[in-house]
DNA sequence: GGGACAAGAATCCTATAGGAATTGACAAAA
DNA sequence: TTTTGTCAATTCCTATAGGATTCTTGTCCC
């Protein structure tokens, strides 16, 4: 296992420019986190990551750091950093509910403001995730991918710094993308995800609104049902055995 | 200046346990940041502060980093880490309609709930104050302090450790008090949160939304009043001049 | 056979040193 | 008078070492 390429970032090798070790650990963490190399609730030691990126330890611990602020490893002061455990279903309902609160806003707010609208970039990401579904690659990967960028155009658009960064400080996709590696209603996102563009792009607020609510109902519902149904049993036989090791 | 007692924390000389000069560096930083001794967008030296407080210049960057992570001090990298600047009026727009989206819902869902009613808690901060105003102290600091738990229980019984969680991240009440450090209508202030304590105590979802929602107005107007009037002016000046600096 | 104690190993956290880059000033030329 | 080039000082970032704490394993006793 430990001889696989990972294809995750650069090796790493005759590359020590001042100023940039730590940025490289933490993108390679984020990078295998996000990926799923690293399991939640898995141990992650110093000095592993530092022999494996060929660097010292220091850095490594700033990258921890930027981490736990980012709500990815939670630290146990004295036994070291860990990445966070899977949400329970109370936690996807807290989760639901904040995205509930700022979401609908966010897209009445995009299909409102005229010179902000992003009617054409969300047009343009249906059409490449459907061009890119059939073609290789990790389905679930690229609907996660997508339904980031999307969530993610219409709070930029919604023009608000602070919501748009109180929204991404949450990892709602990642984390639920943690939880669900199967692609649970992906033809019904991309649906829901077509109305909501098509309202932003009449400027119709009310109706962005609405259509936005729906997919957030509607993808809660389908979560929870996974999870009640096989997810949640899923979801801790798969902690139970760590999916690979980051070195060694 | 270098005198000063600085009441902030103590003064660290015969302890050096495992595992808390990182901690202790990390909450003097925010007591100083908090209490305006550290001026906005003022600069941050390592080795100074290591000095001051006798630790190595390890505990006190780990100390920056969360505090990076709190949006209290920005990073340019390899130019050492400053204190964030003062909201300008878009900002504080930004800031008061995210309140406006989470802590109304907040105290409807607080309100509801009979269970986690923080009706009681709430009256009896409001007598606290009313207690503590005209004793000694600073009549600002004892303001912020207690917006900052009232509102905070409010947040506290809805429930929602996601909504909570991305409410603190804000820091709102830190900011405004550091745009304007000025008394602005502390009575109606007062007067305000008599009506939500009403409203939740009577277990009045709607009243209780409603009251928030006009706080908040209210609250935001009394800012912006303030701001283009003198205080954009009075704030700018005063960020010219740094109040005192770290050490030496 | 099961449990408890102790020793060893592993790991984390802090301290210190050194290299590299940025900032500011001063002088010289256009 | 303004601009530019060089130099020195300060400061940041990384590397390495050591002390303190925790986890694991082996052995002994009941």
């Amino acid at each position: 296992m430990t001889a696989r390429p990972a294809a995750a970032a650069a090796p790493a090798a005759a590359e020590s420019p001042r100023g940039k070790a730590a940025a490289e650990a933490y993108a390679v963490l984020r990078a295998m986190i996000l990926e799923g190399e690293l399991a939640p609730d898995e141990r992650i030691t110093i000095d592993a990551v530092s022999r494996r990126l060929e660097i010292s330890q220091t850095p490594v611990r700033e990258a921890l750091q930027r981490l736990e602020g980012d709500n990815l490893v939670v630290s146990s002061p004295g036994r070291g950093y860990s990445t966070t455990p899977l949400l329970g279903l109370e936690e996807l309902r807290a989760l639901f509910e904040f995205r509930l609160l700022v979401e609908p806003w966010a897209a009445r707010s995009a299909a409102v403001d005229r010179l902000a609208n992003p009617g054409r970039a969300l047009r343009a990401e249906l059409d490449a995730l459907e061009e890119s579904v059939g073609a290789d690659g990790d389905l679930r990967q690229l609907l996660v991918a997508h339904d980031t960028r999307f969530h993610g155009l219409i709070l930029e658009a919604a023009g608000n710094p602070v919501v748009r960064h109180a929204f991404e400080q949450t990892h709602c996709h990642l984390h639920t993308f943690r939880l669900y590696p199967a692609d649970i209603g992906g033809d019904r996102t991309a649906e829901e995800h077509a109305e909501i563009a098509a309202a932003i792009w009449a400027c119709d607020g009310a109706g962005a609104e609405a259509a936005m609510s729906r997919h957030i109902f509607n993808s809660f519902d389908r979560f929870a049902r996974a999870y009640t149904n096989d997810g949640g049993l899923a979801a801790l036989e798969r902690s139970s055995r760590p999916r690979m090791r980051v070195a060694r």
